[in-house]
DNA sequence: TCATACATGTCGACG
DNA sequence: CGTCGACGTGTATGA
């Protein structure tokens, strides 16, 4: 067993030693690794059954679990963060970890019967994580510049003033007729499209002006002549221009930018 | 360094006696896990940053890459498999990783200052993965049983007599008209009813008497309102029946339902 | 709890 | 290479 500031390294423990490990690391709240040939059997929204094989198991600090094969980017069995960890000894000689979801039911069962290395890992990370440019930074870029979508182009802000509660943004133009926008980050598929009629559609029967618009940096193959079909428009977002915007804005509401880690 | 026969474990790697170690892991396709202080950054789809704190960074098989702090089922960032990686060492102390993807162009770098751990496995993993019920698996079901759906359906399994492409079971009822049935295998929300609703509505204007049901466990709120406004119907699929048809007939294409990893 | 929409979604199939 | 639809999608948000 090594032992260092941050870790702790036990290779070749037999089930009925990790036990102890185990239970005391996901206590306490470490991430914990799992090397060893194990089997794997989930059920709820769908069943699965994983034969014998070597495989990593991590259980991270917030009780989220990913069992990973040699390849693949997903996990192949897993379990979101906040299940309940049940760990037990089966017939003395092989280790069963559990792990049940309540909402929805859900339950995953490993069962080691050799385990080539555990690794408890206290990872200490303060670091700020930001990223953009997502959908809501399109549509803060377009709330502080509304010209982004046209000319005299005005967002309606008041909750109260918005017909339904899945509306990117809701507006006026220069002529007083009503304006929904939806907003996409990436290329605009029919899919789109179709949600953005679906707020379109209900309204137009008691204002025939109104106008759906959809903003985003592209416009899919064949998507230009459906939204005409639908009387829909596209306007074109250069999200390049969405960060700077932002960035000279950021004073404000910089905290909006920023997550760190909960644990 | 300790070395059993599947796996190796460097602790306190300084970042350039890393490089060889890290080098040959990923020529050898082992999955390679480092835990070390690290900072992220990412660009591409979208740009991100992660400032300097301890995570664990796995480089699989495959190439694909994940980088996961204490919490969270998520990466908080991440390559899929295939990307290209660089390693380079910074100012003589530093090591960079970098993976770049091309479709669509991504990069990301991951820069470390310290390594607590590293770690090489060589997972030996044969075992067969089955997944049940999948749409795919609802369909087929009803492919061997079309009575699932209703009396005297029938299933029309050539596809040069199917509208287009995505629908996912076109048939014919007891009258001879023309159904197709779009399957979900979990609730059916308001974009199933939609979807559908896309594959019928053009059909409809040559042959009025086209129906259009959907198929699933579970409707969800206020959906059959809706199904009723667009004329078209549900019924009701009872996924453990459709697991027990499959069973009895899995003796015919047993391989369909198991896949082994690639590596 | 349920419904809805976003995501660097990822992944596979098909054209 | 783009488009489309499934996924045990997970995740946040609002009713
Ligand atoms: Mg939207
Ligand atoms: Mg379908």
């Amino acid at each position: 067993m090594l032992q260092k500031t941050n870790f702790f390294v036990y290779p070749n423990l037999t089930p009925k030693d990790s036990l102890f490990v185990i239970q005391n690391a996901v206590a306490k709240q470490s991430v914990l690794l799992i090397v060893g040939n194990c089997r794997v059997d989930y059920e709820g929204r769908a069943s699965s059954k994983l034969d014998w094989g070597e495989r990593l198991v991590m259980i991270k600090s917030d009780r989220s679990i990913l069992i990973h094969r040699s390849t693949g980017y997903e996990p192949v069995n897993w379990q979101p963060p906040g299940c309940i960890i049940q760990t037990e000894l089966v017939s003395g000689i092989d280790l069963k970890i559990r792990a049940i979801r309540s909402q929805p039911r859900e339950t995953l069962e490993i069962l080691f019967d050799e385990l080539s290395l555990v690794t408890i890992l206290n990872l200490v990370d303060k670091g700020a994580f930001s990223l953009y440019v997502s959908e809501e930074d399109i549509k803060k870029s377009i709330m502080l510049r509304p010209s982004l979508i046209e000319e005299n182009f005005r967002c309606i802000i008041d909750e109260k003033m918005q017909p339904t509660g899945f509306i990117d943004i809701f507006g006026v133009d220069e002529e007083g007729n009503p304006v929904i926008i939806e907003i996409k980050r990436g290329t605009v598929r029919k899919e789109a499209v179709i949600q953005l009629r679906g707020y379109v559609e209900p309204l137009s029967k008691t204002n025939p002006k109104i106008r759906g618009i959809i903003a985003a940096p592209k416009l899919g193959k064949g998507i230009k002549p459906l939204l005409d079909s639908m009387n829909l428009e596209y306007k074109r977002i250069n999200v390049k221009k969405c960060a700077e915007i932002l960035k000279r804005s950021e004073g404000s509401k910089i905290s909006d930018f920023f997550t760190k880690p909960k644990s």
